[in-house]
DNA sequence: AATGAATGAGCCTTCATTCAT
DNA sequence: GATGAATGAAGGCTCATTCAT
């Protein structure tokens, strides 16, 4: 791998600026982990060789080996520290607001979806469910750590939404699914068949159009109601 | 889909004129290719091993290669002759119906619910969505010959019911999607982490529910708005 | 490193009348064991590559795992199945003799001694004894199913012989040890450094010998036979 | 053995002048040729990682590299390096003794004994057995500057004895044999199955037995003696 | 001199595929 | 047509060896 660097001095092919080694050594799991997710999201787990992973972090193999224990161990590395962002700022969204639940669920549901449509966090998810079978633990913690707690964040503010009388008394659960799924899906569609559809699909305009049909519905406005035929 | 499709699975030859022994050739293939589908979804392309494949099926390893030239083939076969099925439903659930649209647009949303809860169609959407990587022409042809398809079904209705003012005028693409997304999530989830949640989703429920949520929106009644049921 | 049970080799039982085929599939495991065997013993159990063993046994390497499920598996095999032999026949010789003890304790030396010479059996015995610390449980195995019964029979021989006066009265596990010891290590000797000595051992003379030498001690004839010390 | 036996352990060159550093880089070496033999002779050549030797050293898995080319002439400077004290204590033993061959015959088998009982010597002789297969010229360099020269002397006492009339005349190689073969098997033993063994032997006894029963052997008491064959 | 991160060749093991019966 | 024993290519993992610091 090492070409014609064999001579003591140092090839100035790499602009290296200050810290001269620090940044390798110290990256190194970080970018093992990310090469990993990446593939893992592409191929799924057992098409990925640890060969590819290996090139695509740009380290040997043998590297791998270094930082994470096995393949199974560089997985679940690549989905565990990968969860925790997801989390926190969802958390966070509810924790620093105060005012309006409808404003609170709008903020909440943006940042989440935007956080899904981030390339890697909704790698993770599409790569979470496409693998769950063979991976019951790393299932169980995401639903446990992830689904279930961002869940029960979006119903805190839908049932205090209702509660003011701000949206209609419906099943909490049941709405915040139907404000959830589509972006999920959204989330593992980009990840999986979006690239053979015909026309890029305009996430922006999508999200928009969601919480618009969310909160309006897709019949006509009351007042001037047409007869049905 | 009107091309005969036999692709892969080849047409047991030599039509044996005697009719006792027609049927388990005949049956074979399919018994074949449902193990096939089964195993897939369960546990994903790559960690199926044909071994399983074959026992699930009742034959020998061996046997397999009499009709699938190898697994590739096999994981297409087994892909493709489970997607007519629900195209032809969808279709004809549109040439036949004649009468007001929100009418057909809701009894074409639950038969083509009712076909992704099939644990077999189901499975199968979750498998092609986990293996769209790898299998690029199974992926398009999936987009194609069903996605597009039935978004296509969907969407004449919807802009049918829309120039009839049964539905606010919106972008017809973003209300199909709106209508479609959560059920296609919901039968990929079913197939995946639902496992791993605490308590069961009540999937007839939640049909109901979308539909009605699909229709009315969340937010208050603005007057008169009335009730649903 | 635990045995827990090979298992993987099929036990030919069964004898199928039918003459055609029978020999290969049926020889194939003892074919692969007897190559097993011969490698670990050349080379120690690390140093053995199952690529070896099967081309010794004339099949593939994919073929060994359908018989054992792995290499210690193989391992074992190898060496259990080659251990019953040497009990059966050493308890053979002590349940069918009948009369002077120390005929049959030279008759009972005599036989183990040679199937100790076996190629086969003294390779076994080499072949625990270099591989004894990375197999406990083998060992073990060995050492009481094997050492322990056989030397227990020669022990009841000599105290029998020590009881009706023919031999001294001195602690028969002592004599035991006395008289197996220089055959063992000949054992050993012959599948180790053996073949760097300049001249090749008779073996056939040092059994003689040794028996000799066992019964009447190096000290010169009687009458003036010294105490020592 | 004459040769001064630098052999793979490089001396540390130019030496420093400064006696108070010397001692440290000079014994390098030898801490690490001694890790290296106890983890060889626990383990085998195979199983033994250079990780294991170096730690057992205290060094790091480069500076092994800094003495000995690869693991290999590791293996051989840790069996070289232990051989001379062996063959110089008995050549000593001969060369000083004067007197009754009887005695010193005895002083030197007692001599040997310990010094194959000593758990280093003692393992290194298990080891070079179990590998001899592996290693061809550690092999012949053992027989021939170790045992071929021991077995050497231990003829040159017992053929004065015999002259002597102090031992029966007999083969004085078979003798010899006859003589050392129990104390290294028992050196073998200890280093493979002794631990496996319900009770634990009583070595000094052994020795002690083996003395007895080597010059007197197991038949009774003179007077009444018969001739054998 | 000493380190230890990095490497890559090599081996065990699996499994899709073939073929003699 | 059907079988299943046999194959061998491929991939996960280890560890002796190297090299920049």
């Amino acid at each position: 791998m090492n070409d014609s660097e064999t001579t003591a001095a140092p090839d100035p092919s790499e602009p290296d600026a200050n810290p001269r080694w620090q940044r390798r050594p110290q990256a190194r799991p970080e970018e093992i982990v990310r090469a990993a997710l990446q593939t893992f999201v592409e191929r799924g787990y057992a098409a990925t060789r640890l060969d590819d992973i290996a090139r695509l972090a740009g380290v040997s193999k043998g590297t791998l080996y270094l930082y994470y224990s096995n393949k199974e161990a560089l997985f679940q590395a690549a989905v565990r520290e990968n969860l925790t962002p997801v989390i926190v700022a969802a958390e966070e969204s509810v924790a620093q607001h105060h005012g309006a639940s409808l404003v609170l669920l709008e903020q909440l549901y943006r940042r989440w979806a935007a956080s899904l449509m981030d390339p890697v966090l909704g790698g993770l998810c599409k790569l979470i469910i496409a693998e769950a079978g063979n991976f019951p633990d790393t299932a169980r913690l995401y639903v446990e750590e992830v689904v279930l707690r961002i869940r029960s964040i979006f119903r805190r503010v839908v049932e205090r939404a209702m509660a003011d009388g701000e949206l209609r008394p419906l099943p909490a659960e049941q709405v915040v699914r139907e404000l959830m799924t589509p972006i999920l899906f959204l989330s593992v569609w980009r990840h999986s068949l979006a690239a053979y559809e015909p026309r890029p699909l305009n996430t922006e305009q999508f999200l928009e159009n969601h919480w618009d049909m969310f909160l309006h519905g897709l019949l006509p406005i009351p007042g001037n109601r047409p007869d049905r035929k």
